[in-house]
DNA sequence: CTCCATAATGCTCAAATAGAGCATTTCCGG
DNA sequence: CCGGAAATGCTCTATTTGAGCATTATGGAG
């Protein structure tokens, strides 16, 4: 079943989105002043996928990357506009701490709300989402040819942006990105965007700022792996200082799934999971009482090795 | 920060993990007389990876295949034994029914417990385990030439095999098989196997049928991201035939996961989740009391877009 | 024809978790 | 000394798990 025919030739890059926070809001690493992610080759002299990008983000931000797994390669023939050769992107998702970018790169850390204004609900529902975005939906549903079609736009629509009554589901950022690209509403999708838009009277309102090719495609699908990792893997405190106050690291979390937490439920959460052990030192400068610092007890990537389980075993083999 | 100079040349493949299942196993496809996963070069022609992978699957097989995720890519330098070209393959995971395989395509169904003895564990911890793994990895451990590699190497061990009490992770596949191949456990290791045996008294055991290349390393991903699947999205219908009693989606639920489960929870998780609806007809050659056929109630893919949240959502913006 | 092994199904009970909130404590800035 | 803002401690209830017991149906063996 192996082909011996001529495989295809093409180039290969990596892209990396680069991830810090801070009580305010996620940070993601840019280039080309906010519009792109960051992207190099992937070089014959990496030893391998992993460590090329790490060699060269490394490189450029002089600044150790820890946490890095790989997210998704895409390939599709429309990606390139008008590139002459084929390209394959594979492109990783990793964590750090936000340190200035040296200017001389073009580098710099943007807030990734500034890109998915849609997705920050921690202030509720944001007035782009039921002002714009639902009723631009509504009638990108209207819009479709077959009756079937109709309803199955409507139907996504409304799982994804929650349109009738569904709970908010932070995970579907790049479910929703999708569908804002297949309505027009985002300029990244050109020439789909006149059809689709067809029978709109009103031209695309501007949702968020674009980035160029695909890669605010890129960035939702690292954001909706982020937020489902967050929630079985202690990721987060490769975005935290070594020391950390438990409402600072609630505040991360709640800026990266873009909603509130109850703040005694999730220091419960924390304190059963023993993510976490005291510094001893306390630090004032909160507002109210003083409160405990905290660091990351690394122990638990060891021990925890176990995630949980859903499955009903059984204790012992029959 | 984007690289003009030259991106480098390379050949990409696409190669499948097609799973199936029944009662007592779970089934990959195979070409070359079970030793490879089917591979195809990825050509110009094809729209996306995805479509790409889907063509050629389907044309060799002819059947469909149901669900497919893209899995992971790799392109480490020393994938390709001696190769002219460095390679990069993308790999994904796809789950059908089991369907005759047409002889001249030299493709054929396995066992996937053929490759990895030791991932099945409904009988218990199987002999190959604790008699020739884990003394195999305690020694290996030992021969770390840096106490701290010692530990570091024997706790891996310890967690990946669950040689100090802890519970049995199925999910912890691709560790397991990167483990042994680190302790140069399995032949496809080659060269690096005879530095890391370089202490050991007796020639590497058979652990295993061996595959070509690192397609045992892939298949190894693709049985830990279906393990984990299965846990939180109703993949496993995909493996189903139309209408099945609960034992038999239970027998390949166990199958895949390697493990037992307990009846009548697992019964109760299936209802609760409303994952089935009775087809009305019943079976009696089940040995005991007929039972029920269901069938998988594909509402389910609309209605629970929603994942298991784990975090403590707060219901009122504050 | 009865007994039995094998499953299918129904139910129960206790322990562990998750969802919501109330109550206190502690420090800061008037 | 007082009010505001957080940090912390706890409580209470509703669910969800984990383990098992009990009952019901069939086919086959004696």
């Amino acid at each position: 079943m192996r082909e011996s025919a001529a495989e295809a030739t093409l180039a290969a890059e990596l892209i990396a989105v680069m991830v810090a926070a801070n009580a305010t809001a996620p940070r993601i690493l840019t280039v080309e002043d906010g519009r792109a992610l960051p992207s190099g080759p992937f070089a014959s002299s990496h030893r391998s996928l992993q460590s090329g990008l790490r060699a060269w983000v490394e490189e450029r931000t002089r600044h150790p990357l820890g946490y890095v797994e790989q997210l998704y390669t895409f390939a599709d023939r429309d990606r390139t506009s008008g590139g002459t050769r084929r390209a394959i992107s594979i492109s990783y998702l990793g964590l750090t701490r936000e340190a200035p970018a040296p200017p001389e790169t073009g580098a710099s850390w943007q807030d990734w709300y500034r890109y998915f204004p849609w997705e920050d609900r921690r202030e509720g529902e944001p007035a782009v989402s039921s002002s714009l975005i639902a009723p631009a939906l509504r009638a990108w549903a209207k819009t479709a040819p077959a009756p079937w079609a109709r309803r199955e736009r409507s139907e996504r629509a409304a799982i994804a942006f929650s349109l009738s009554g569904q709970a908010w589901n932070e995970e579907f950022s790049l479910q929703r990105y999708e569908l804002l690209y297949e309505a027009g509403l985002v300029p990244e999708a050109g020439a789909a965007a006149s059809a689709a838009r067809a029978h709109a009277t009103s031209p695309a309102p501007s949702l968020g700022t674009p980035m160029l090719h695909d890669h605010r495609r890129i960035l939702a699908t690292g954001i909706a792996r982020l937020r489902a990792k967050i929630k079985y893997r202690p990721v987060v405190f490769e975005l935290m200082p070594p020391a950390f106050t438990l409402l600072e690291l609630q505040l991360v979390v709640e800026a990266l799934a873009g909603m509130r937490l109850h703040k005694q439920n999730f220091r419960r959460l924390v304190a059963r999971q023993e993510l976490v052990e005291e510094t001893g030192a306390m630090i004032a400068e909160t507002g109210g009482r003083p409160a405990r610092l905290f660091r990351f007890r690394r122990a638990v990537l060891r021990e925890r090795a176990a995630s949980g389980t859903k499955l009903p075993l059984l204790a012992q083999p029959r």
